[in-house]
DNA sequence: TATATTTAATAAAACGTTTACAATCCAAAA
DNA sequence: TTTTGGATTGTAAACGTTTTATTAAATATA
């Protein structure tokens, strides 16, 4: 039952355990005898090697943390999940911590990356106001940030879909299909709603319509709400919903209230959640293309391993717009 | 820069390593003085444990690793996230392995969770009909399976729903409300949804209808099939769909056939994923108890890790129905 | 005071690798 | 034959912990 070792190995080839090593890592020189020979034994024996003793030895352990808040969102699963994917093909194993936006979380995750020693931190989406600790942690563990540059992170490889892009896009799409007045829903402002709003009110100047604040909105979270706003304001025929969600509850309420999706409202969301594609009517969204970000994170992170420093490097990746039946 | 070892710490503090160790571990005997002492140091200096070193040197990792076929679907999401959240606060890690349900990436995953020496694996839903390789190679690691016993694990602690009890639940519940005629839609045949169907099989028994082959259907795949197989069945008035990925298709062709949804024929699902409460109608559906599901395996779990033997044990989590719009 | 007991601390080995350096072997060159 | 040098292998230290056996010191007991 006992665990065979590297001792054991070398005795059983009459062989020093330099050579087994050198062997199991294809590294140094040994004839095609002893190799076939350590390469038997191990096969026969079962032998596995103890990855403690190794990282304990080199330093190195192939693993890579993600900090995500939120795994059960199906964007960060997405996300998570290709990511995980590749660094798998590269032998990496990855260490998943859900946050939870939980402060307390956060750092305590930080810490058991750290006395695990990975070799990097792959961080989706933080707020991490509270940075300091965190920063200060991370000056010997290679980082990069996805989605969300975290508040006090700086100088840091930032990758993100183009956030700008895809609310220019989505609001010119509502023009080009013939609303007049489009408003955008936001609920959270955050680095990538930002941008989706400077897309929006970009949309609004190259048709020639001024932002004015009716515009804008963030609080359409019941029925009551959106009636009241659209009683306020008739000449809104459009909404860009800053993200899925917003729009599932936002045409939600508009059918209870009787309005015709989209012959009266246009709506168009942003993601491609899976849900966006079984409500009635479907909905037309922004798709966010996370393969591309996927590949482009596990790129930068094994450059940041190898020290290819590329700090301060942002990566935009193109969203596509998705059309469905929310949309004329 | 260069990181502190407990060496450095024991110089600092005058003090042998054995006495920072114990102090670390708050194990084994030392004075009030020199336990401030140390503390002191290992605050100032930023002293960061070595999980390597720990690990070789005692043989555990305070790691867990989760098989799970895909994460991306949303219960999975969802129990995976349960149990890091209970590990997390028992200090384990998770390495989560997404298996794709593809044979090489399960042994592949497995060989790297036995090299890093985890002290447990909890297996989701396996399939792992080629279990030949996996089965010895876990002799020394415990683990435990959820939702799905894989077919080639014998004796093993096996935590689920109780399908049988909420196929029964689901099928009576369209008998209740006015259904005569209900049918079963199966995709795949599986420990669950064989357990389902039973508990399907046992309502008809209990409102003495007899099972014939037009109550059970595989192969809804279209619209064109469903129509086909409602013209030779008129009689049938409701459907159980083994899961709510059914149902939402099931729910799509019908609504394009203009059936009318409940009055006609009634729908409940199984799984109560997030679509199901966006659905036009939302969908009736069998509810999983994630988090006890969740809660029992980690128990199980720390069980076989301190070599309280439950193997053989199996742990049926009761579902709950959540009425919603698709009966009446 | 002498002895037994409890408490605190240490020294050193061990965990399983990798690797710098040294040693050996053997064929080819001189 | 001797020398040389490349290829192969071995020796032993090191990585950072924990832990056993031991000692030293402090305290209690007689």
């Amino acid at each position: 039952m006992k665990q065979y070792s590297i001792k054991d190995i070398a005795k059983l080839c009459n062989v020093s355990t330099a050579t087994v090593s050198r062997v199991i890592n294809n590294n140094g020189r040994f004839s095609e005898e002893t190799k076939n020979k350590v390469l038997e034994v191990i096969n026969q024996t079962g032998y596995m090697i103890d990855d403690s003793a190794r990282s304990l030895r080199t330093n190195v352990t192939y693993t890579i943390g993600i900090l995500v808040p939120d795994i059960k969102n199906p964007f960060f699963a997405d996300l998570v999940q290709k990511i995980e994917e590749l660094l798998f093909s590269k032998n990496y194993s990855t260490i998943i911590c859900n946050t939870d936006k939980n402060e307390k979380k956060e750092q305590a995750y930080l810490h058991m990356l750290e006395n695990k020693k990975v070799d990097g931190i792959i961080v989706i989406s933080g707020s991490y106001q509270h940075g300091f600790k965190f920063q200060s942690s991370l000056k010997e563990i290679p980082y990069i940030c996805i989605d969300r540059e975290p508040e006090n992170f700086h100088n840091t490889v930032f990758i993100s879909s183009n956030h700008y892009q895809g609310g220019l896009d989505a609001t010119n799409y509502l023009f080009n299909r013939g609303s007049q007045f489009p408003a955008i829903v936001v609920k959270k402002i955050n680095s990538s709603t930002k941008s989706r709003i400077a897309g929006f009110k970009e949309a609004l100047k190259n048709h020639q319509v001024k932002f004015l604040k009716s515009h804008q909105e963030l609080k359409l979270t019941n029925k009551n709400a959106v009636k009241k706003f659209l009683a306020k304001n008739p000449q809104v025929d459009g909404f860009f919903a800053a993200d899925d969600n917003i729009a599932i509850s936002l045409i939600q309420y508009l059918k209870e209230l009787n309005y015709q999706i989209p012959k009266q409202i246009q709506i168009i969301g942003f993601d491609d959640i899976p849900a966006a594609n079984v409500l009635t009517p479907k909905l037309t969204t922004i798709q966010q293309n996370t393969k591309k970000i996927a590949q482009t994170a596990v790129n930068s992170m094994m450059n940041a391993i190898n020290k290819q420093n590329e700090k301060g490097s942002q990566f935009l990746i193109p969203t596509k717009l998705i059309n469905r039946e929310t949309t004329r």
